[in-house]
DNA sequence: GCCGTTTTCGGCCCGACTGTTTTCAGTCG
């Protein structure tokens, strides 16, 4: 069995952490966990970089780094990490994660106590055998215990919406106080991605103190880590960690700029800010002479806002979503940017469900709040017989329910159009739920897993192939089955499913519900480069789940799409055509 | 270890906060 991209991204996370710990070269560790970073986000299967020789072509893999990515893809092995994790204790990375203890306190504790698991280091803090080592004190050691404890609180990432919410609650509550301005997130929820690691926020004003002063002592945080006069953060009862910074209105750009990273991008930036003479920080740009001193402070450029910050280094504004050093800055350079999509060009939803189904309105409820929402067309797509959970409507069901969507659908003349179709599952053997002739009577079918997803590649595969390849198929739901943070999706081969995609002209989806946003940004973005037809659906058990597509558009702008490449802005009759051109 | 419209060698972003220090190292993002 290969390695998957992730595993092998763990391991340069892990030789990082582990070159780190022996106090090695910075510029070597660091080339190792950005290369983890990367292999993270890559669409293919590394062994399909091999194979096209293309793998030293991905920024931050040269030579030294692709021999190992081949040695663990044929081996299952790596020499290297193995001598490595001989030398440093493996469970020396469990102590490195606790908050505020870094390479250099891990090493300590090893070197002078001989600590090297959490177990043994949290019963030396208990006994007071840390706080006389040199660099530590007795608040040092309190704080490794709270470290400890919030380990076992915190759960990993946060998935979006639930950082929303929390980012909401929060912002709304700061907004209240006299000497807040402005707030805003940064951070990587700013940049949409699926899940959050901590809070960043924003916020603009003179008057630093009393705000920070209200911030820590909200009745929601857990635990102070640090509250300074322009940066705190606090760790919520929840285990989120949230980071806020407070800085007056004409640096609210470069600060926005600064926070909303990702750190990629921001050190891309950085260097070519340098470039043109300037260092830049989240107060300013400084001018910098040839010597590298940095000038008076009158020549400061401030910038209050981010295409200020942008404009002063020759660029123009990048959109937060596409801010990960995966070729934005290039484009930027060329003038190469896309026109990505916004929510306004959204004028379809293509998958959603009624009280026929597991859904909590009827079919002219959901028209209705489709309408509500500048929504103009939309398909009505139950769950197939399979699903019995659901209350999966059976052959004869779903004809009967063909003939109220067209009722409806009459009564709402050429305003509003409401199409009828069906979420059917593909079956665990490889086979479709419905028989042929009843799916060629649907407007539209969109094809799901919902089951099996455990099974292996070859399997899962062939199932997304022979959905796929059905002519009455139209479009492939939430491809992967995930649900962030409780279940993985399954094991799929992109590159094959996409082919088989490309030939049949096959939608896939994008599914807006921020449980799923499946397909992730890195495969969306795949699909478009090979000319795959996106649909952005919000999959809506309720009036409500509408609103999500919200986040089904941030996806799609992490995965570069423009309008052109969603099926969902397609005005109605060229829609129309289209399902009729498939037969 | 990676990388190249100033470089195949010599660079590699930048600051806030904490706790321990008597001016700074460690950690974090």
């Amino acid at each position: 069995m290969a390695l998957t991209n992730q595993e092998i991204a763990d391991i340069f996370d892990n030789i990082a952490d582990m070159m780190e710990i022996n106090g090695e070269n910075r510029f070597k560790y660091l080339s190792y966990r950005r290369a983890g970073e990367t292999l993270t986000d890559l669409p293919r299967d590394l062994q399909a970089y091999v194979d096209d020789g293309t793998l030293t072509d991905i920024p931050g893999v040269g030579k030294a780094i692709g021999d190992k990515i081949k040695e663990l893809l044929e081996t299952g092995q790596l020499q290297f990490y193995e001598k490595l994790r001989a030398e440093v204790p493996e469970t020396l990375l469990e102590i490195k994660r606790i908050n505020g203890v870094g390479p250099k306190k891990a090493k300590l504790f090893w070197d002078e106590l001989n600590i090297t698991t959490l177990p043994d280091l949290e019963k030396a803090a208990q006994e007071g055998k840390l706080r006389n080592l040199s660099g530590m004190g007795a608040k040092s050691e309190q704080k490794i215990l709270d470290g400890i404890n919030a380990l076992s609180r915190n759960r990993g990432r946060t998935p979006i919406g639930a950082a929303q919410n929390a980012a909401d609650a929060i912002l709304n509550e700061l907004l209240e106080l006299p000497q807040v301005e402005q707030g805003i997130v940064a951070g990587s929820l700013r940049r949409g991605r699926p899940t959050i690691g901590d809070l960043d926020l924003l916020v603009v004003s003179d008057e630093a103190a009393p705000i920070m002063e209200h911030f820590v002592s909200m009745s929601r945080v857990a635990r102070i880590l640090g509250q300074g006069p322009t940066k705190s953060s606090v760790e919520l009862r929840t285990g989120l960690q949230v980071d806020l910074r407070v800085l007056p209105r004409e640096r609210f750009g470069t600060a926005l700029q600064y926070f909303t990273g990702s750190q990629a991008h921001n050190i891309r930036i950085r260097e070519i800010a340098l470039k043109q003479g300037y260092s830049l920080n989240e107060h300013a740009l400084r001018p910098v002479d040839s010597d590298g001193n940095m000038k008076d402070e009158s020549e400061y450029l401030y910038c209050a806002t981010e295409e200020e910050v942008y404009e002063a280094i020759g660029l123009p504004w990048i959109p937060p979503e596409i801010r990960e050093d995966q070729g934005e800055i290039e484009a930027a350079q060329q003038g190469k940017l896309p026109h990505l999509i916004t929510t306004d060009h959204l004028i379809a939803d293509l998958h959603m469900h009624t009280t026929a189904s597991d859904g909590t309105l009827t079919i002219r409820e959901m028209a209705e709040a489709a309408r509500e929402r500048g929504i103009q067309y939309i398909v009505i797509t139950d769950h197939s017989q399979r699903n019995i959970i659901a209350n999966g409507l059976s052959t004869e069901r779903v004809l009967e329910q063909q003939k109220e969507v067209r009722q409806i659908d009459e009564s709402y003349g050429d305003d509003f159009h409401i199409l009828h179709g069906i979420e059917m599952d593909i079956l665990e053997d490889g086979s479709m739920d419905y028989p042929d002739e009843v799916l060629a009577q649907l407007d539209f079918v969109v094809a799901s897993l919902h089951f099996g997803l455990t099974q292996d590649r070859a399997t899962v595969t062939q199932r997304l192939i022979n959905a796929i390849s059905n002519p009455h198929i139209d479009c492939i739901g939430h491809m992967t089955g995930r649900l962030i943070g409780s279940r993985p999706g399954a094991d799929i081969d992109f590159d094959a499913v996409f082919s088989a995609a490309v030939e049949h002209g096959t939608i896939l989806e994008i599914n807006a519900n921020p449980m799923r946003l499946d397909l992730d940004a890195q495969y969306a973005r795949r699909a478009i480069e090979l000319g795959i037809p996106l649909a952005i659906n919000t999959d809506a058990h309720s009036a409500n789940q509408m609103d999500l597509r919200s986040y089904g558009i941030l996806t799609a702008r992490r995965a570069w799409a423009e309008p052109e490449n969603v099926v969902n802005t397609w005005p109605f009759a060229r829609f129309l055509d289209w399902i009729r051109a498939r037969g």
